[in-house]
DNA sequence: TTTGATACGTTATAGTATAACAATCAATCG
DNA sequence: CGATTGATTGTTATACTATAACGTATCAAA
């Protein structure tokens, strides 16, 4: 399993990648999911970075390796991926981002570095507790959770200068 | 002052509009910023619903009483106003609603109606602290906490249909 | 009067997402 | 076997969201 939190920017990520790969396989077998070539091909150049990509920008690299792709291709494999809770949509950049613990249904929350872009999710389980009582209070009933956090990763993070 | 939480499908409309221009217009003056008659105008537009509205719907509006109105000129007012902290943006669905504490510097938390639109903002200090504690231990500094709450509101909740 | 700052107008274009329909393929059934 | 069905992908066109770049108007300070 992934670690959470941020990723030292010399880990072996071959290992991130292969795990979240191999996860995703099992998890779509138990399932009965189709993880079709396409999916998975989409799933891993997700998987590629630490940080949300943009649907375009995986549709570049699916062109790259493919020749002709229409958007249609690669918004069906993000739905799919997204149906099967192996990859999240970080609102706020309307990009995809792998997840770390796809057999686990939850709404993470995610800290999202705007130097680098590099992102972690996080599943704080208070969190969600303490939304929903504020929900409850409403009388709203809950659906989805988005929690998106903006702000410097340790990487990026400079002395003197809180919010840059 | 808007009472938090969703308001009475009949409450007095005219009253919220009318004290959210009042504020805003008192706010502007104190900071010597232009709430010029498009910025004014526009953030009555976004006032006339409490519901996030898109930046088309808005220029919609606008050209339907100006005629010839570009794109450029309402995302520059709804510029003004975001930095002015008199609406947010609510990421998850591209739109704008009003702020109704514009006063007081914040994130709030907003709570989006997945069948009628309605949006109720709160600002609950304790779940950004949490957040916060949160941010602290991956190392990260925070710049701004988006938190959008999808589900349904009291009017669209029904019995026995808990996430429909 | 010149200058600089601010807001707004105008045109074009970039970036994100989906509708609609055709083609393919595998599994099933008469 | 041939037909039917359902799931997936291909293909074309279009809708929706947002910004770049440059020109104009206004006003106040120098
Ligand atoms: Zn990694
Ligand atoms: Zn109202
Ligand atoms: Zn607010
Ligand atoms: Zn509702």
């Amino acid at each position: 399993m992934t670690t959470p939190g941020f990723h030292d920017p010399v880990h072996d990520h071959e290992r991130c990648l292969a795990e979240a790969l191999q996860e995703a396989e099992q998890l779509c077998r138990d399932r009965g999911a189709q993880l079709t070539p396409v999916r998975r091909r989409v799933l891993e150049l997700v998987w590629s970075e630490h940080r949300p990509q943009g649907a375009y920008e995986l549709l570049e690299q699916l062109q790259a390796e493919r020749g002709r792709v229409a958007p249609p291709t690669v918004y069906r494999a993000l739905d799919f991926l997204l149906a099967q809770g192996l990859i999240h949509r970080i609102e706020s950049l309307n990009a995809f981002v792998g997840c770390p613990r796809p057999s686990h249904v939850h709404n993470g929350q995610f800290f999202i570095c705007e130097a680098c872009g590099a992102t972690a999710e996080l599943s704080d389980p208070g969190l969600a507790e303490r939304i929903d009582r504020s929900a409850a209070a409403l009388g709203f009933a809950v659906n989805q959770r988005i929690v998106e956090v903006r702000g410097h990763c340790p990487d990026c993070s400079i002395q003197g200068s809180p919010n840059p």
